[in-house]
DNA sequence: GGTTGCTATGCAAATGTTGTCATATATCCA
DNA sequence: TGGATATATGACAACATTTGCATAGCAACC
């Protein structure tokens, strides 16, 4: 997209059959002034009603319409946000991607903002600044929730010329929210994981398995963390073979269950990093003739669409997407609106609440 | 949204600090041209390093960046075009707009275009001539694809000043597409819905259930009118319990399925206006004790991601979302690109093709 | 009849950036 | 050393629209 030439306009013709408002305004022996009066609401007042009606048919047979970068240039500022979000057929569907970016969508429609969305993918070569400097030439600032940025493109990030909003799970596992230039919105995963966790050591659950995101995403190692920080603190420190990691989707977490089966001895409950796992895990579970919540208990983590529609409804951890759409957007047009902010600090994680639904359950006595 | 007041940018203050490109180059006793060309990749080589660098360090201090407009006044047309959806806050987990949304996306992505994603909902009072006109402000153009129009909408286009494409979704059942004066593109629905009613005839079946989108949707009538027109043809023209019709989701299915099985005779087919209609029926007839499709065929419509996911696999009617959108883009980019477009006809409809899963078999002799 | 006020319009400036053309210095080859 | 080619920079003119100010016409009012 963005070696992509741009199609030109104004090289082609040669000489000047001068466009829009000015060659309306000629053609009927008008001044531009009156034009551009006539054509907009807010002005048409200050227009002849003959006038009007005259230089709205033109405009209509011309089939014109008002140029958008005048526009914006003369008013000042536009109020357009850009949300980059990764390359992916699929991202609408995601409950990750799709309900933060309706999320957005809503919090811009409120402050009377539009937005643009974006997507990129990292190429080897490509310059993360500049590659951002492109994508946000047309609107006020960029809200980055696209592909993980290593340490060297955060490190790129620090001179970045425009307003720049990061989500937390794009930054490295090792990176400060704080040490970064832009401020950074995000979700208190280890919190999450550890009431995940929590609630299943409090149903009476002793064997418990981990199933984590991919190692490389900064949300699995905060997860991770969280429910390794209960199951030690009691004691319970999971055997490695109850340990598995893979993408976040359906597919790892029938592997996994699957793995769980071969093993000498199974869990009786399962942590996963997100819904889609846990469904991949109750789908190979019912496979194999084990039932859930009788015979195993799984926990999800993201609370989307889908964890109250199947069977058994998901007890889950609930991620406040919206919200932290709501925040990242906030935070963007304010720092667009009035640009000299101090750097700003990371913002803090968001809470993220259990809810508990019927794919948990009391270990039974067997 | 509209309504919203935008913040002002320059009647603030009140002398003339020189705001931009121009700032920097006097700050630094360099002419603006070289400020710009310092700024950006294609031109940076023309500059001494020395300048350069001076240039990059004085624009990051000040977190410079180029004023959008400006840019695209000069460079005399900007590459952005605006999709507008309903207002809806599960838009983008809705099979219907997310797949549309995405492969827009795609499609303009490829062309080099951004894409702008507005909301519109209707509002009694608001012309919506004007709404559209508001909407495309910044971008090159609009894909209209939100709330459906009723007929004195539909008039008021006829006049609207700036590239626009349309799907035929949108339309009241009675318009015809080629009438309008934009583009607009849209998908085979009757024939769609004939191939979904002409399979379980040849399964076989000859109690067939309808359940039909709501009255007011024209996909929604389209798909109707091809299930009849099967139906009818084979002269088992369904009775008028076993019709039902209800808004696109998985409620509508299952209230659809309870009141078939207060019938005094249940069909044994059942063909949904869409996936989520389909889900309905199929969770209703498991809690009823049925199994589908031993018992029970179901067919949906739309090919959404689920329906490969669930179990059954549904059979459905796969709608060319993506090729849509495709098509949608590049009818746009083209207007947008070269305007004196002679009045576009109507571009004809998409096929939409039959996928056969597991929701269906061959009659039982029960 | 002069002042006042209102309406419809024109003039011209301003918005910030970029590409073309021109100019001034530096480098090179004979 | 003279001429030619490169390199770095500046001056300036667009780009299309909006808006403050000015003005011209006209009516009304004492």
């Amino acid at each position: 997209m963005l070696e992509h030439p741009r199609p030109m306009a104004f090289h082609s013709r040669s000489k000047k059959p001068k466009d829009g408002i000015v060659q309306i305004a000629t053609r009927l022996g008008v001044s531009p002034s009156t034009v551009s009066r006539a054509l907009r609401q807010e002005t048409a007042h200050l227009v002849s009603p003959h006038r009007r009606k005259e230089i709205l048919d033109l405009a209509d047979h011309l089939r014109f319409s008002p140029n958008p970068g005048a526009r914006i240039l003369r008013r000042g500022l536009n109020t357009t946000l850009t949300v980059v979000v990764p390359l992916d057929e699929n991202i609408f569907f995601s409950e990750f991607y799709g309900r933060f970016l309706a999320g957005s969508l809503h919090a811009a429609a409120t402050r009377g903002w539009d937005v643009h969305i974006c997507t990129l993918r990292k190429t080897a070569r490509s310059d993360f600044r500049e590659a951002l400097q492109h994508l946000g030439m047309d609107s006020s600032g960029i809200i980055y929730f696209a592909e993980p940025l290593s340490e060297a493109d955060v490190h790129k990030l620090q001179g970045y010329r425009r307003p720049l909003v990061l989500t937390k799970s794009v930054l490295p596992p090792d990176v400060e929210p704080a040490s970064i230039g832009a401020p950074v919105v995000g979700i208190d995963n280890r919190g999450g994981a550890r009431s995940a966790a929590g609630l299943l050591m409090q149903l009476g659950h002793r064997k418990i398995g981990l199933i984590l995101g991919p190692s490389g995403s900064r949300d699995a190692r905060e997860r991770k963390e969280g429910y390794l920080e209960v199951l030690r603190r009691d004691g319970v420190g999971p055997r490695p073979e109850w340990i598995f990691e893979g993408p976040f989707n359906a597919q790892t977490g029938r592997a996994a269950m699957e793995a769980f089966l071969r093993a000498p001895e199974r869990p009786t409950a399962i942590c996963c990093s997100n819904d889609e796992i846990a469904f991949g895990v109750i789908d190979a579970a019912r496979s194999a003739g084990l039932h859930c919540p009788n015979d195993i208990s799984v926990v999800g983590f993201d609370d989307g669409m889908w964890a109250t529609a199947c069977r058994p409804g998901l007890t889950t951890v609930r991620q406040p997407l919206a919200d932290l759409a709501e925040r990242a957007v906030s935070l963007l047009v304010e720092a667009a609106t009035r640009p000299p902010l101090p750097h700003a600090p990371f913002a803090g994680d968001m809470p993220a609440a259990l809810v508990i639904r019927d794919s948990t359950r009391v270990i039974t006595s067997a």
